[in-house]
DNA sequence: AACGAAACCTGCGCGC
DNA sequence: TGCGCGCAGGTTTCGT
């Protein structure tokens, strides 16, 4: 499911719910969910700690604990439940129980997604955060613009890159290439300064719309924490193959960009 | 160094 | 109905 908006979705959901809880028992029932660091070392290091603040760094969840912060990357399918009482099936992976009896679920049918410990005071140098770019809310296009300048990859394939910005995954990167009129396969070291721009004010346009709407549900995804977002309304082409471009009424086409399906209108965004 | 492919996983919808 | 294939909102690692 997740982008930025969708995280974000999530993460303002868990601060009303969670924050305030202590963690009094950690089950890990597959190993793989947890990275760079041994279960048993991530079990006994969050037992006792209480959730303080719940943060969000482009599409990486942070659980601010007393002395650990909980890095958490829903990737494709990640979810994460708050339960009355425990209510475990095949896909759930990681079970935190609280002293007051309620339990934090993470779901995750492919089993995809990742978490992690840092110490609290020093988790933005962690693998997951260290190489991430700033959120386009933050961007300059002096920014953007010198390492759009170093690659000569489609500049769809740029963008998913979080090292070059952060939040923009599949769906809003054909939404904002479209907004902003750029055919994706455009080589990156191509884009145009003033293209560069547009990419930002776009993304930025595309995220706040898809946040207000609590993100974007498509495809068969039960209602869960924060998934159940509107902006699936406001998609201009991404899934919208064969229907009219909103702009020139030029059919939608879907074709592949190193591997991702991607969603275009020819004569709104034309191949240089 | 840079690129594409494969890997990590499961489920769903489609065509035969 | 059953089966195989392609595809899925992500990212890392492997191999040329």
């Amino acid at each position: 499911m997740p982008e930025l908006p969708e995280v974000e979705t999530v993460v303002n959901t868990l601060k009303r719910m969670i924050i305030g809880e202590k963690i009094i028992d950690v089950e890990v029932r597959w190993d793989n969910i947890i990275d760079k660091i041994s279960v048993m070392d991530f079990k006994d290091k969050l037992i006792n700690q209480t959730i303080r603040d719940i943060k969000r760094y482009g599409k990486i969840i942070v659980f601010i604990l007393d002395d650990y912060a909980l890095l958490s990357h829903l990737r494709m399918e990640g979810k994460f439940y708050v339960d009355e009482r425990l209510d475990i099936d095949k896909h759930s992976h990681v079970i935190f129980s609280f002293a007051d009896h309620r339990y934090l679920r993470y779901h995750d049918t492919r089993k995809f997604g990742k978490m992690s410990l840092a110490p609290v005071d020093d988790y933005l140098n962690h693998p997951f955060l260290i190489k991430l770019a700033k959120e386009p809310f933050d961007m300059e296009v002096e920014d953007l613009y010198p390492k759009l300048k170093k690659k000569s990859i489609p500049i769809k394939s740029a963008l998913l890159d979080q090292s070059i910005m952060a939040g923009l995954g599949n769906i809003y990167v054909d939404e904002v290439l479209f907004l902003s009129q750029i055919h994706p396969e455009t080589k990156a070291n191509k884009i145009t300064k003033k293209q560069a721009q547009s990419i930002i004010e776009n993304a930025i346009k595309v995220l706040n719309k898809a946040i207000e709407l609590g993100g974007t549900t498509i495809r068969s995804y039960t209602s869960s924490l924060g998934v159940h977002g509107k902006f699936q309304n406001e998609l201009q082409v991404h899934t919208k193959v064969n229907t009219p471009c909103p702009v020139c009424g030029t059919l939608i086409t879907k074709s592949q960009v190193k591997g991702r399906g991607t969603y275009i209108c020819h004569k709104c965004q034309r191949k240089k």
